[in-house]
DNA sequence: GCATACTGGTGCAATTTTTGCACCGATTGG
DNA sequence: CCAATCGGTGCAAAAATTGCACCAGTATGC
């Protein structure tokens, strides 16, 4: 579009930190460039940059702008995606801010579903953490979320939540498949592989051992759910994950079972979008998709 | 802006009609203005217009991009009296659609009291039914809305929320102002001047009336709160208001007092904005005011 | 039936805006 | 102290926008 070039530009100028670095990167003269940003500046009535000896930096005042421009460009997709939509074209693209644990099965199974019908659409998978997910979210770098246990909720527009009761991992074999109901105390006798902080299957365990005055002390702690997942058969180990990244302990290669309620409470896996925003028509309708398919999940 | 000058020229033709008439407006050719609005739809991908044999129209396409105009613009506004309030500036232009019964007295010393203290504040108040308040908010043609018992309440983000009883106004003297209460059926013997049905108070009189298997008969029927105000010491006739319009009694030049709440449920009148949106500052500062001073009139 | 007054659209030249080039002054780091 | 940055500016070339003259189509009035 012609006339966010400006925009563009300004934006070009704030990744790059400088004018002429910038210049470079847009195919630009810097004084063109410059001039183009000086400008912008009149025009609106104030410096947005502070001119550094280094370059250029944005003042709060384009900090402001800056968020402006970012709406300004979702919005248009937005309209140019419903435009699209009611002249019968499903194009559009879906971004997703997803926990590693719908990488394996389901998030793929549900995007090939959706584009058997829409081949139109194409897709990007963020994998972020929970806290990462929400400011994705707030900057419009992702149009869904679908995350374990969220940490802030504010500004996040839930549009379904599906509990989530944590699994332990272990070798196909292990005693652990042989006591009536896993007690989490069954398995910190075990060496332990688990997520880091940042996790929320992490956060239910630390939970779930203060209330009972242990600590966990994991031999292994990492951020790759498929690195837990792996490492479990290795050493005898064992993992923590939540099921809708599992396939059954009969395909699975290695046994797993979800831990009594009374002491790991179920998380919840969220799917939402950043509140009051209204989403690309692709993305609201694989936001429904995904909906009853957690439905499907939750109640089978 | 330079940049938005292809959306203002949209909306030109659109109001217009036609190119050549919005042409003469932009002080324009009829030429270079097509060709800005082609060159724009190529861009943009689809025609926005329907070409007519009359001049233009917008198709479904049009209307879609025009509330993403709309909100860009606002949303410009938005970050420009941000960026002045930040650099210490108080300028900004705030837009009220309210109820005829809040101009004679209220808006205007609360105008007065904000202007005060920030004399680059402008202010447009545009004089609404309860209705097209939301409306008004809906399209971002006002900031704020003070209305009397607005009807639908979706997209509305209630602000403060003030209960007014329905005051009956009669000559000065008049005997309904020695019966202990004031009762509905006292003042359906006299001659009625009413509000139409767009207006809240009728929509309450109605009611109670209907309940007490009366019907409302009235002499003279208006859209002019002022018309009622001063008809009633004309002929003797009772008129109904809320008291947020009125003066007291001793000062009024007539009588007036609440009609009995088991009769007549008070209304309420509610300050509020479109949900979701951030307003520019100077509206956000005197909506907070306003519902300072509301609170004050609740609770005096 | 025909002139008239509208409409949007187009080729071409004039005009305005944007850009590139060659610089300047200032700051930083070796 | 010099080389390498940085942003900023005068001026001419390049590119985009605009105005003018005109075309084709369609209602409307007589």
């Amino acid at each position: 579009m012609r006339y966010l070039r400006t925009f563009e530009l300004i934006e070009a100028v704030v990744r790059a930190g400088s004018i002429r670095k910038a210049a470079e990167d847009t195919n630009l003269t810097a004084s063109a460039l410059n001039r183009r940003i000086q400008g912008f500046e009149q025009e609106f009535g104030w410096p947005i940059f502070e001119r550094l000896p280094r370059g250029m930096r944005l003042n709060p005042a384009g900090e402001l702008l800056m968020q402006h421009i970012r709406l300004q460009r979702t919005d248009l997709a937005r309209v140019q995606s419903q435009v699209a939509d009611l002249s019968g074209e499903r194009r559009g693209h879906v971004s997703i801010a997803c926990s590693q644990a719908l990488l394996p099965y389901f998030l793929p199974e549900q995007i090939a579903l959706y584009r058997a019908d829409h081949p139109g659409v194409t897709f990007s998978i963020n994998v972020r953490d929970r806290a990462q997910a929400e400011r994705d979210l707030a900057s419009y770098s992702s149009d869904l979320a679908l995350v374990f246990e969220p940490v802030h909720l504010v500004e996040f527009d839930v549009l379904y939540a599906l509990p989530q009761r944590v699994h332990a991992l272990y070798p196909s074999g292990s005693p652990l498949d042989d006591v009536p109901a896993l007690r989490l105390r069954d398995c910190l006798n075990h060496r332990l592989v688990l997520p880091t902080a940042a996790y929320g299957v992490r956060n239910l365990l630390e939970i779930a051992a203060t209330s009972i005055g242990r600590t966990l002390t994991p031999a292994l702690e990492t951020e790759s759910f498929d690195l837990i997942r792996h490492y479990v058969t290795q050493e005898n180990a064992v993992g923590f994950q939540i099921p809708i990244g599992l396939k059954p302990p009969e395909e699975a290669g290695f046994g797993h079972r979800p831990l009594a309620e009374r002491d790991v409470r179920p998380g919840r896996l969220l799917l939402g979008q950043l509140k009051g925003r209204a989403l690309p028509v692709a993305s609201a309708k694989f936001g429904q998709q995904l909906v009853a398919a957690l439905e499907a999940l939750a109640a089978p």
